[in-house]
DNA sequence: CACGGAAAGC
DNA sequence: GCTTTCCGTG
């Protein structure tokens, strides 16, 4: 029995920028956790949206030859998983061994289109969790610092 | 390990 | 803007 998470399927296509974007780290994590072969690797773990890195040094690997940056480690991707922390697509669990969670209705916003965002179940869901007191224009703000809309 | 400032690269 | 690199701190 394995871990399903209610992703639509445009969430898991990190590499459908017509713009040729560079791939972001949390996009080439949702690749690997897709993915079973990577299941000794990296996988959904715990709560909802939470995941555990099982081999830090292979996930580094495999980002450093996505990336070509040879001499990727964990250190340093850890960095850059950090710097979500306050853009809110990610956080730490705290007292668990290399083990995130994706904040699921952020990261799913930011792939929203934005036409229809309004009244998506992702933006109810959101403020709900939140208790309403994330403002409409910082989500939308997200949005558009992330270039996410390619379509 | 985990955190976050600082600076540099692209 | 999103890391990559480096590193002091807890």
């Amino acid at each position: 029995l394995k871990a399903r998470f209610a992703f639509p399927d445009w969430a898991y296509k990190p590499e459908s920028s017509p713009g040729s974007r560079q791939i972001q780290l949390w996009h080439f994590i949702l690749e690997l956790l897709q993915k079973e072969e990577y299941q000794g690797v990296i996988a959904w773990q715990g709560d909802y949206g939470e995941f555990v890195i099982k081999d830090p040094d292979e996930v580094a690997r495999l980002w450093g030859i996505r990336k070509c940056k040879p001499h990727m480690n964990y250190d340093k991707l850890s960095r850059a998983l950090r710097y979500y922390y306050n853009k809110r697509i990610l956080h730490k669990t705290k007292g668990k061994r290399f083990t995130y969670k994706f904040n699921f209705s952020k990261v799913v916003l930011v792939n929203y289109p934005i036409l229809d965002m309004a009244n998506s179940p992702f933006f109810l869901a959101q403020n709900h969790f939140n208790g309403g007191v994330l403002k409409k224009n910082e989500q939308i703000n997200l949005i558009v610092s992330n270039s996410a809309l390619d379509y």
